[in-house]
DNA sequence: AATTATCTACGAACAATTTCGTATAATTTA
DNA sequence: TAAATTATACGAAATTGTTCGTAGATAATT
């Protein structure tokens, strides 16, 4: 799978948000973090299709840009590297630490430990 | 904080897991991954030097580096930075996607409960 | 003492990514 | 319909990161 750039990465999240959008709206959500000149983010959003990140709906003159790869696919891709460059492999202390940092809700934790009873009844099956 | 690029970051995780160290070392252990020129790995530790990433111990010819930042610093710092960039904000997101790809042990598993748990408590007090 | 090995410093080539200026075409507005 | 606005395409400059060659100093070996 092609691996996503930093720029990029920021464009997929905003089609995972937004949904398929035009360079405008993109680059004007773009902008409310960091100021970017539209050109920037087409040429970036092209340089996408290339690649297969993205999909063009060129029908009309404006065209339509959706996400090609699933949010769920790349997440688990970055995670992986980061896990390995960061956290030398050790799931549980990025874990902790991801906890540690205060941010996610009570609802989000009942959620988590749902999920470790999951894997613990499994894994003793 | 300064954020360490894909290299430093290699180097970085080197001397957490050797403590200070030479340059020869750290490129010998470089090289076991991949090959690297001996002034490559010189000239990266120069920079991160500079750059305040690691600490120079000068008093004899062979310069000995250590790390100038706490491993769990750099962790928060990019695991936060992943999860703003892939994970739209959501640490629960990201803890899910780390335990469901099967990369916990039982024991950790029972860390993180412990932790949740304490979270809880915390919490609602 | 001469040679060889090992070290740092440093500039610059190279590569990848990001940014944007300019050209040109289509559409909208006055 | 002329002018202004809004698109895409594309080349190339600017920026950032990586790699390494070469020079010069110090230390070890013969």
């Amino acid at each position: 799978m092609i691996k996503p750039t930093e720029s990029e990465l920021e464009i997929l999240n905003i089609l995972w948000a937004e949904g398929p959008s035009n360079v405008r709206s993109v680059n004007e959500i773009m902008n409310q973090q960091k100021e970017v000149g539209y050109t920037t983010t087409l040429k970036l959003m092209q340089i996408m299709t290339q690649k297969g990140l993205v999909e063009r709906d060129e029908s009309s003159r404006t065209h339509i840009y959706s996400a090609k790869i699933k949010a769920e696919d790349i997440q688990g891709e970055m995670l992986d590297k980061l896990l390995n460059s960061a956290f030398g492999g050790s799931a549980s202390k990025l874990v902790l630490s991801a906890l540690g940092s205060g941010k996610a809700s009570a609802k989000e934790l009942e959620e988590i430990k749902a999920l470790i009873q999951k894997l613990e009844k499994d894994g003793n099956q």
